[in-house]
Order: C-alpha cells, then structure tokens, then sequence
DNA sequence: GCCACCGGTGGC
DNA sequence: GCCACCGGTGGC
C-alpha cells in the first residue's frame, strides 16, 4: 500500500475533483453505499444520537461483539493517548475508533437524514452539478440499493460525521487506524464543525448501514473503486469492481494482475496493494441470504433443509418496525481482521501468477489480535424491499 | 452481442 | 461461515 496516494480523481468520466459534488445524477432515493470506517459502535448501547431499542439482541450483541479490552494494541494506543472521557457515557464505548463514512444524496438527505440544526448544508450538496461517478456508479435500471452516504464516527466524541464526497471518504478510510477520525478533521469542509455539534446522521432506522473495512488503498490514479450493492435476500452482498483508466471493469485480483502484465502502460506506478476486493457488512443480519449446505441426500436432492428451513423466506422488515439497523441489534460474527498481505500499509500482494481456472492463494488473516473497527455506510433499500420472499 | 448482476463453489 | 473467484444469463 502506498502510503499517501495524491487525492483520487476520477478520470474516466472527464474533469473531477475533490471539491467537486458527489451527486447521484438518477437515483432517487438510493444510497450508495462505499465504505465506512467504523468501529465497535456495536458495544456503544448508547452510542450518540442512535436510539437503540433492541432488548432483545443485546445479549447477542454482547456476547458477539468486540468487547473494547480486546481491541488490539493499535487501539489500545490510541485509547491511551486519546482524550476520550471515560465517564459512564463511555462506558460501553471506549473504544476511540467509532467511525464511519456516509455520503448521501441530495434526494435521500432531506427525507432521510436527520441534521441537526447545525449540521448543515454540506457543500457536496450541489444538485445542479450531477455527479457522472455516480451514474456511472448506479445502475438505476435495474434498481439496486447504492450508496446513500458515507459517514465516519468521531473517535473522541463518537458522533457521525458526513464526509462530503466518495473521495474524501476513501482518503479518511485508507488511513483510518493510524489517523482516527475526529470532528476536527471535518474542519475541512467544515470550517466550524467540532464535537461539541450534533451529529450529522443518526441511525433512525430509515436507512440500512453496512460496515466498511478499513485501510483500504485509494485506487491508483485513473482508477476507480466501484462498489455495487446486490439486491437483498441475494447470496453476496455487495461487489467492488476496479475501472480501469480505459473502462474495463475487473472483478478480482486475479483480473487486476492479469490486466497490468497486459497493460503495462497502464500498470506503471500501480501496485497490487492499491486493490482490495474487500466488501462491506450490512448491518441487518439478514440481507444476504444463508448459504444452504451442499449436501446431497440419496433422492439426488440438495438439502439441509428438508423442511425449507434454512431457505426461510427473507422478508424485508420495514424501517418502522425494524430495529436492526440499529447499532444495538448487530449481529457482528468474529471481528474483522486486517489482511496483512494487502490491506496493511506497507505491505503487498504476494499472490503469484495463475492460470485461467487457478485460485490464488488465499489472502492470509492477521492472527488474532488484530482486531479493528469497521464503518458504517447508510443504505436506502426501498426500492429493493420485497425482491425476494 | 455486451455486460451488469447474481449464484454457486472450492478452499479455508 | 466466510471469502475469492468466475460462469451464466437476463436485460439492455
């Protein structure tokens, strides 16, 4: 990984930059969900600004969640240097690394977000610039969940931040363990902004939020990083794609490096560290669809679920009556860890050369320990909602 | 015909 | 159960 790549411009569609608008030019109430960096908000019961009402899964959450003393040394440096007051407020959020990206669309804000009084008018907000990222990013004909929002969590304060553009927002992410988030950073967009302004966003139930990986590479200049959320009640939650500088979508590591060696032009200054494939989690347990067991029973059928058990229907809980997405409903399994080869800074891919049909070698895990926060990311599904039953 | 999207599977 | 990869295909 590189450590500071210059700001990510998006080439393929013509002149973009940093201080340009994200506007999604066609969805309308979508979300766009791209990464987030957060952290364990899951163990923040009452984390700012989200209303948690979930009695019922907070046993699970507890017992699933990452409990603050096991955050890795990372963090427990961190914590050790950070102002965080550890009055009875955080009590259940001392961990000073809650943060996540939101980015949301002009469409969605006013219905969906609730800013405080003062949280205002992000300058991204520009519906009179519509954003080509974005419709290159949507495929509103099929009418998928996207990205609504990217927003990271102050680490001393715990409030959601907006972060004003996909860029900005994946700059804040690649770096995001070692620089934590802090209100203060916001000053950049917002010159007065600090921990003692409301949240921008809260969870209200209205969105769905994904949890990002952290650290994840800037794409090389001239690429970009897509993510595509798939439709709920699917079998995967979401793709990234690479767009490469000439347009070509690659969909593994396995086609980045394939492509370099075939485009040398192109490859040039490019490493394999400055990809990942990684996937955010959605925070509703269950959007994707459980894998049903290959097991094949002597009829020929495929099964693990004689009774239809496990292929139980996936009904969309609407937001009203859906508490899920909310922070105190997670259903987090074991805490992400960082994969060393590609996602740590400074460190590489080491996946040799396949042939068509091949698996390269998997990416190793860092070894317990190397716990780290996740972010959140808003997603607006109605118009997903009852894709499947 | 292309390709965005989805499902399925091997491997861990 | 998760992840990475890739084949199939429906919609355009």
């Amino acid at each position: 990984m590189q450590p500071s790549l210059p700001k990510f411009t998006i080439k393929i569609k013509g002149e973009r930059n940093d201080s340009e608008p994200l506007m999604p030019s066609s969805l309308s109430g979508q979300a766009v969900i791209s990464g987030t960096t957060a952290s364990v908000l899951h163990n923040c019961k009452r984390e700012e600004g989200i209303d948690i009402n979930t009695p019922a899964s907070q046993d699970q959450q507890e017992n699933n969640l990452p409990r603050p003393e096991k955050a890795n040394s990372l963090e427990k440096e961190r914590d050790n240097s950070s102002n965080i007051d550890d009055d009875d407020d955080d009590q259940d959020c001392n961990n000073a690394q809650n943060q996540l990206v939101l980015y949301n669309p002009p469409d969605a804000v006013s219905d969906d977000v609730e800013f405080s009084p003062d949280a205002v008018p992000i300058n991204f907000m520009n519906p009179s610039q519509p954003s080509q990222l974005y419709s290159l990013q949507n495929s509103v004909s099929r009418n998928l969940p996207s990205v609504g929002a990217f927003t990271v969590q102050c680490a001393k304060c715990f409030k959601w931040r907006l972060i004003p553009s996909k860029e900005k927002y994946e700059e804040i992410r690649e770096h995001i363990l070692e620089q934590p988030f802090v209100c203060e950073a916001a000053r950049e967009w917002r010159p007065e902004i600090s921990c003692d302004d409301d949240p921008d966003i809260r969870q209200d139930g209205s969105r769905l939020w994904a949890i990002d990986r952290p650290n994840i590479a800037q794409a090389p200049l001239g690429w970009e990083r897509l993510l595509r959320i798939r439709g709920f009640g699917g079998t995967k939650f979401a793709d990234v794609y690479y767009v490469t500088p000439s347009g070509k979508r690659l969909r593994s590591m396995v086609e980045v490096q394939r492509y370099l060696l075939e485009h040398p032009d192109e490859a040039e200054g490019v490493a394999m560290s400055q990809f990942s494939f990684q996937i955010p989690r959605p925070l509703q347990e269950n959007y994707v669809k459980k894998r049903t067991p290959r097991i094949a029973f002597p009829d020929g059928g495929t099964s693990g679920t004689p009774g239809s058990s496990q292929a139980r229907p996936l009904t969309w809980v609407r937001p009203e009556a859906n508490t899920d997405l909310q922070l105190g409903m997670l259903d987090y399994g074991s805490p992400y860890q960082i994969p060393e080869a590609v996602d740590r800074p400074g460190a590489s891919y080491q996946a040799p050369l396949h042939e068509p049909g091949d698996r390269p070698a998997k990416r190793l895990k860092q070894p317990s320990g190397q716990m780290y926060n996740g972010g959140y990311t808003y997603m607006n599904l109605q118009q997903d909602e009852g894709r499947r039953t």
